[in-house]
DNA sequence: CTGGTCTCCTGATCGC
DNA sequence: TGCGATCAGGAGACCA
């Protein structure tokens, strides 16, 4: 479950090992895995259009690696682009990690003629994008709130409080603020002493500044423990993370708040696992 | 337009 | 030991 600290590892560990290289395209197992900027999951039913290697980065010296939220971009010297969803269960693996594993590999290149780099994703819930140029990709992340690292408190108020649901839904929403998903969304919230089913429409300034600050060092924290690691998620090498360690309420239903020693409430707040402490996360905003 | 629910997909886990 | 049921979750589809 790559969220932002997990990609932001994977986009640094493939800077120092993509850039100034040239990718060839050994082969696409699952040509459904591949979506478009309009179709964004792929063409999961009925015949499947193929695309040619060159939108896979076949034969293309890559440039640089971007992220937005939990999107990796791939470019190239060419300004073409391979935006790269990891969905769910998502890896991009490269080296001895990469040769090992073969179960669930939909894509796998060379790099620079020697090592490998293989996208596996067991659950699929991850595509492969082909992006046209930089301007294209940018249009794309557009759509995209802005990153959750860095959101100013009075854009993240803005975006908030004018939806009528519970902020750990509005959180989670990629258009409101995108990297956020359900690990990060708990935890800054605990962070953040704000009750997950808080209707945004009764944020105020105060809120919103907490909120960003949490996001922050919430985020940042974990991209230096190397993310998060639950089941599937691992450096491009092959490393897991150790964030889960510090986890606070994340996986803690039941047990004791680390910091007053109450017992941790859970339930689903949109659509998703939830857990808070109910005396840090007053249920009425503070 | 908004917000809630369903759906896809497979591996891990649980109860019997 | 084996097996079916259940759960997890990102994000688009779909509906009230």
């Amino acid at each position: 479950m790559p969220e932002l600290p997990e990609v932001e590892c994977i986009r640094r560990a493939l800077e120092g090992l993509l850039v100034g290289r040239t990718l060839s395209l050994d082969h696409i197992a699952r040509q459904d895995i591949v979506g478009s900027l309009s179709n964004p999951r792929g063409q999961r039913r009925g015949p499947v259009k193929p695309i040619a290697d060159e939108q896979l980065l076949h034969r293309s010296v890559v440039d640089r690696v971007l992220r937005k939220g939990k999107q990796l971009a791939i470019g190239s010297l060419c300004d073409r682009w391979l935006i790269v969803r990891l969905g769910m269960s998502g890896q991009l693996l490269t080296g001895s990690a990469a040769s090992e594993r073969c179960d669930h590999v939909h894509a796998r290149w060379t790099i620079g003629g020697g090592a490998s780099l293989a996208f596996r994703d067991a659950r699929r819930f991850g595509s492969l994008i082909p992006c046209p140029s930089l301007s294209e990709l940018e249009a794309h992340w557009q759509r995209l709130g802005p990153d959750a690292l860095s959101i100013d408190p009075m854009d993240l108020l803005d975006r908030l409080r004018s939806r009528k649901l519970a902020v750990k839904a509005g959180l989670l929403n990629q258009q409101i603020v995108a990297g956020v998903g359900n690990i990060y969304a708990d935890e800054s919230l605990f962070r953040a002493r704000i009750h997950p089913r808080t209707v945004c429409t009764s944020f105020r300034h105060e809120h919103a500044v907490r909120l960003a600050e949490s996001l922050r060092e919430v985020l940042a924290s974990a991209i230096e423990h190397g993310g998060s690691t639950l089941r599937d998620y691992c450096s491009p090498s092959g490393i897991t993370g150790s964030f889960r360690l510090v986890h606070q309420v994340y996986g803690r239903e039941g047990q004791c708040c680390l910091i007053c020693g109450a017992k941790l409430s859970g339930a689903r707040v949109g659509g998703r696992a939830t857990v808070w402490c109910p005396t840090c996360q007053g249920r009425r905003i503070k």
